[in-house]
DNA sequence: GTTATAAATTGTAATGATTACAAAAATGAA
DNA sequence: TTCATTTTTGTAATCATTACAATTTATAAC
């Protein structure tokens, strides 16, 4: 399949692909997390779409999302308790949230690797790696104040 | 402070020394946390102190979770969006969750950095790692379906 | 085109952990 | 004791997500 950094271009063909069936809204859907990149959450994807979509309901997108993470389309990215984000790449990357403006940004593992005692007998199917902290942006602003 | 394995043994004295007034759920949460080192959400501890303490109710559990994060004497673990779970160990360690059977290990991170070029300009407050897959018990049983 | 069946979408109600808040109880100094 | 402060409690509210049934749309056979 044709893509830029693991992007897929042709989105109909994608999901073709991928066995799920290219409606109008998951290929909306799809389209606003490749292009995006901002790890939304099913809300912020809703408030996105709901112009173009008028007819659209918060289950359809709750409902196309949970057929992406069946598919491995996506992925689920859970940080806070009280939201879940989404994610359209699924190779192995950590994220950042910023704990000011709340913006989530990936996280590329130069050096990642998990090593420990405690996983003897264990069967690992996931790992996952989170930095909460302040983004360039709020950082700045907040160094403006201390002056 | 006398402890072993970073285990304050006395209690009182523990929260005293962390200003918080060591009310008898407080001891009894805290002692909890530190005795059976599960990881548990606030439902876990209310129903296992609710024998002891009759009059218990869940809105104190939270407000003495609260006051001990609050405090730095517990931390918050989010694995699951639809449970915080606490840990009285704050030194830097992952978390291990079985998703059979839902068990939360600790992970002790031998050679743990992350490095990141995404991490420019950004100020760092926490980092969290945690893992998915099948704990011992549940994988050996898992084989032995297999075989 | 009509009809029949399956799939997709929608709206509304339910769920469940957590929080908000005000009343009641306990604490502790004066 | 008395009064103020802190702690604890019970109940109601919040809010993201899920359950579910009804409606609409797509697909294929006739
Ligand atoms: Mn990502
Ligand atoms: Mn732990
Ligand atoms: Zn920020
Ligand atoms: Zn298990």
């Amino acid at each position: 399949m044709k893509t830029t950094v693991g992007v897929p271009l042709d989105i109909v063909g994608y999901l073709k692909g991928m066995k799920i069936k290219p409606s109008l809204i998951r290929v909306k859907v799809l389209d606003y997390l490749i292009h995006k990149r901002n790890h939304p959450t099913a809300d912020m994807i809703f408030k996105a779409l709901a112009g173009e979509i008028p007819t659209l309901s918060k289950t359809s997108v709750y409902n196309t999302l949970k057929s992406f993470v069946l598919a491995g389309v996506a992925q689920e990215i859970k940080i806070e308790n009280t939201e879940v984000r989404y994610d359209v790449f699924t190779n192995v990357h950590g994220h950042f949230k910023c704990t000011v403006c709340g913006s989530v940004e990936d996280l590329k593992l130069d050096a990642y690797n998990i090593t420990s005692d405690d996983l003897e007998g264990k069967k690992i199917t996931e790992h996952h790696v989170y930095v909460l902290g302040f983004c360039s942006n709020c950082n700045k602003k907040k160094n403006k104040k201390n002056i």
